[in-house]
DNA sequence: CCGCCAGATGTTGACGTCAACATCGCCCCA
DNA sequence: TGGGGCGATGTTGACGTCAACATCTGGCGG
């Protein structure tokens, strides 16, 4: 059997990705592989002539440097790992290709790893491999609970950020501000008059959907108006639709916050089949501001996170982490919610 | 200032990741580097007393393998790299899921390199730092017009594989069975009674949008029936309502294809707002199957793309490509798609 | 005219891992 | 009881890069 392929240089196997290495162009530009690093990492102290002739071989040959011999030299892999669960939420798609827009520029690379179920099992395998893999900074997508008894398998000189969670206390997080985001949405169903607002909640396991369900309670409680119990969703329209459904029911039901957009529309949907208008008969508010909400029908108040924002912040903060060798500072670095008014909200109707 | 902290051992700068290298599980263990390797990666012919005596060691010590040295040592750097561009189309992102989760269980990375606007110059640069980067193969979504110039960037021993794209003489293309799809969608418009199919289109930089555009005219004509002018569109559900406002208003218009969801909930909405009732009056289809199509009002007939089929199917070539040290097999892989029937569509109302 | 200095270039070794080869010790059989 | 053989373990070197140090060259001042 061929063992070699001819006209393919260097090991059997095929192993070497680019068979050009700094030693290469160091032979064919009659210089040390030194002066062909210096070229090519633009030190200064090289003759123009020899700098000059040094790139015609780089150039002829298709040299690349090999990041894995970089990385080992230096310790560092410029990659950033990214580590978040699926089904991927809405927004956390953008907010990772903002982490990688940002992470790019920088000159670093994203690796990506996904954990199908929270489980904290998962969570150490995808930490161990993490680990495994090159990667100088983790921003984690992740609930708290499990990131406590999982981190300890990250070594010591990788960075952490969290997007999402409460473990201000041990982590750098970066977060949308949920509460604000919550308490202007029930605020403003009470001030268009409404007695209370029902509340159908995200998957439970999910901090953003505690957060957003306490600071439902505390804005109505706030307010010293009754705390209807919540209905229990997972994010799904379908979970919307059903909670909907029960709700549409209730006559003394008039406004309801839905933790997210989707919910939202599974109640619309619901609501219109009932024949219970909205917003004439019952206001509906949802969170995310999804592009699609403003086309639901009727057109959606929610409201809006800056899902981008959150990326570039969490890219922006590991970076900092990982190049001027900081400490992390902990707590919390919020970015603003805002309400946004269509027309899926009105006072209540009188007939009731 | 602290420049050194006490307890961080190694070198200064803290480049080390991780201190522990096989050398100190070698000397806690009090045997050579080679046997701790041979424990590592699982190899025979090693006494258990001897296996038991090394991993204590490294479970003490904290050993993980350096992943650089390895890709350095095998050539290799089990990593894939993604390109694509922003802002990412509704199912790319499941897309890119389920080729992190499938390239995962072969223990393999992705890494994400995103693209803003797909310039060539743009193009270049990514796969530029695609090929700095540690890459073993590459998967692209990308335009083919702007592939073609930019590949010959990558280095030969580089796999490629290319998804929604028509360059199938060149590469290994994966895709959903546009084609299908749209005549499935048309054809089921036709045999309700409508006397034709309008289109709204997607952007029109984008081959899956132009292909769609084409499979409709197409399906038209071997129909025999009329081919009224498409309506631009650019995936949003503005553009879909922008292009439902303009169709309102023609009542020759009875039934429309839209070449996405989004498109498709823009429609529905203009046309509930004109009073033109959908399906009675008339009838509209999407395509992709988002999860909130089933919640639109009406529920949404739509054409459904297996995303996370395509995902799988790119890992899985990609994979072999590289293990099995295969040459690329050109031509297209076609993941088949389905018209699910909802509510949105209806034979044409007599009223007229 | 000699020697010193600075700038350009070369040499060496180390980063961590692992394949290939070398060696060591023990068991078994003649 | 000695030798062959095999399984367990050790040693060496190379992957590609680059910092640190070594060396070499030429110019310039004394």
């Amino acid at each position: 059997m061929a063992d070699v392929e001819p006209g393919s240089p260097g090991r059997a196997g095929g192993l070497r990705r680019n068979g050009v290495s700094i030693t290469d162009v160091a032979k064919a530009a009659g210089v040390s592989t030194q002066t062909v690093s210096r070229v090519a990492n633009g030190h200064a102290s090289v003759t123009p002539s020899t700098r000059e002739n040094v790139q015609r071989a780089m150039r002829q040959l298709g040299y690349r440097p090999n990041s894995a011999a970089r990385a080992l030299r230096n310790g560092q892999f410029r990659t950033i790992g990214v580590i978040l669960f699926r089904p991927t939420a809405t927004g956390k798609t953008t907010t990772v290709e903002a982490i990688t827009a940002y992470a790019a520029k920088a000159g670093y690379a994203i690796t990506l790893i996904p954990i199908d179920v929270p489980t904290q099992d998962n969570m150490m395998g995808a930490f161990t491999r993490m680990d495994e893999l090159a990667v100088d900074a983790v921003i984690v997508f992740i609930e708290t609970e499990l990131l406590d008894t999982a981190i300890v398998q990250l070594p010591p000189g990788v960075h952490i950020v969290v997007v999402d969670s409460d473990a201000a206390d041990r982590y750098r997080v970066i977060d949308s501000d949920q509460g604000g985001g919550t308490r202007s949405a029930v605020e403003h169903l009470l001030e268009l008059g409404h007695e209370t607002v029902w509340h159908v909640t995200g998957l439970r396991t999910s901090y953003a959907s505690r957060r957003r369900t306490q600071a439902w309670r505390d804005a109505l409680e706030a307010a010293g108006r009754p705390v209807p119990p919540p209905v229990e969703g997972d994010w799904s329209a379908a979970s919307g639709y059903a909670a909907g459904q029960a709700l549409a029911d209730r006559p003394d039901c008039t406004a309801v916050f839905a933790a997210n957009d989707q919910m939202a529309l599974g109640l619309l949907r619901a609501f219109g089949e009932r024949g219970r208008a909205v917003p004439d008969e019952i206001s509906v508010v949802g969170f995310d501001d999804i592009p699609d909400a403003a086309y639901f029908i009727p057109p959606l108040t929610t409201v809006h996170q800056d899902f981008a924002e959150v990326g570039r912040r969490s890219a922006q903060e590991v970076l900092r982490l990982i190049q001027d060798h900081a400490t992390p500072r902990l707590g919390t670095d919020i970015v603003p919610t805002r309400l946004i008014i269509r027309n899926s909200t009105a006072p209540p109707s009188r007939i009731r």
